[in-house]
DNA sequence: CGTCTGGTTGATCTAGATCAACAGGAGTGG
DNA sequence: CCACTCCTGTTGATCTAGATCAACCAGACG
């Protein structure tokens, strides 16, 4: 067994994740991933990178979540979209050349592997299997953000909180000791807001009369769902 | 001087458009090109594809304007994006093997390249060019949506609807004997709202607005602006 | 002619924004 | 230990952008 199962480095964890763009780098190409990643550790706040900045590296999630903030000229700002462990994040300034469009806001601590742009540029023109990971990512990226745009067009406040508090469900939620469906929101409600172009005020109006309504039961951050099939009901399918 | 010249084709179209993802072929790969693609020509109203339907080719308008809308469970659509000459659409579905995701319509009349799957597929394979373009079509598709979906999120209807007049002029806007800069809307009220989320009766008070506020004269589908900068300076930078 | 389609107008309603106040912790500094 | 402030969230009162519903109008078209 070699170190590296011993003491994960970016490699075993980046690449080894099932979900990640990295998850066949093999011989050479991990090995140059390797030499080149550097893995750090961010804590709620943090900003991985600034709308605006020029391209520092390629950012690959180990663990945590980020979000994408976009703030307009007159300071109005929106989280555009929420990134997990497994996805690569800022390819689109080291594939076009252009600075970042939008802020990496650490929401909740996280472990990123980032691969400086030397690096990502020979894996990408060394290995075709990666470009088209990276084209599948890209593929990912804009169904979901369709999706949302979609929602965010057509659909009122109600069905659109719901719809965020699902997608958190899926992935963190779980079954408490009387098997109710339970999740521990990892963020706060000016956040949720930002993520529906809402304010923090009609979020907790909107959480009330969700409760009023019998849907969830919330207490700070725990969000217990009285019934799983009545909320998917009212969002329609998740994905 | 080729046949080409006297009576285009797809190739000469298509990949002689200075931003198609096609512009590079040469030797083998434009004449598969050649080969495989049909040229239709569509009428307003007519589908290209449908939301939830398989792909059946890669579609490379060539001259007119698509509309990529998304219909939800409960009937409420949008339109998500529009797509202008030299623009390849569908891919994703190339891509993924997944169905449609939208319906792309067509707004006025349009010339389009269709690319059968087999020949598509070919094509990429065989030439990295090609998928690296397809990556950048990503990319480009990407920050537009994410663009418009941030003004959705943060901003209102007046400068959502203004930023949309001023994507139209810059694309088929022109002077007039007096100067004045115009715009010959290419849709109608219902398509313009559906791109807003927004209803036909908000958009006509809503230029009934602009007018009276003096940043436009509207007759019908005729749009003059009064001062390109006010509006401009309404929306921030265009892009 | 009647009918249809696209657009406008008016009256009313409502979701969500705004502004202001306040409440409960969690530090922090005396 | 208490007082203070900061930060997140909640609540209340009010306002408003935009939706909804209904009527109507003009041109196109059989």
């Amino acid at each position: 067994m070699s170190s590296d199962f011993l003491e994960p480095h970016c490699c075993s964890e980046c690449s080894h994740h099932c979900r990640s763009e990295w998850r066949d780098l093999t011989g050479d190409d991990l090995a140059l991933f390797n030499k080149a990643k550097t893995v750090r550790r961010f804590e709620p706040g943090d900003v991985m990178f600034h709308q605006g900045s020029p391209f520092q590296g390629l950012h690959c999630i180990q663990s945590g979540l980020i979000g994408l903030r976009r703030v307009d000229e007159d300071g109005n700002s929106a989280l555009l979209r929420l990134c997990n462990a497994g996805e690569t994040v800022g390819y689109r300034a080291l594939l076009n050349g252009d600075d970042h469009l939008n802020t990496a806001e650490v929401l909740v601590p996280s472990t990123v592997c980032i691969l400086p742009r030397p690096a990502a540029t020979r894996l990408l023109a060394g290995n075709s299997k990666i470009s088209r990971r990276l084209l599948e990512c890209c593929i990912r990226d804009i169904s979901r953000i369709e999706a949302d745009y979609a929602r965010s067009l057509t659909k009122k406040m109600k069905p659109r909180l719901l719809h965020v508090l699902m997608i958190f469900y899926e992935q963190m939620g779980y079954r408490d000791q009387f098997d109710n469906s339970v999740l521990e929101l990892p963020i706060q409600r000016q956040q949720l807001a930002d993520l529906l172009g809402a304010t923090p005020e009609s979020i907790s109006r909107l959480i009330k009369r969700l409760e009023r309504e019998g849907l969830v039961r919330v207490q700070d951050r725990r969000v217990t769902f009285c019934s799983i099939d009545d909320v998917v009901a009212e969002i329609g399918p998740v994905h």
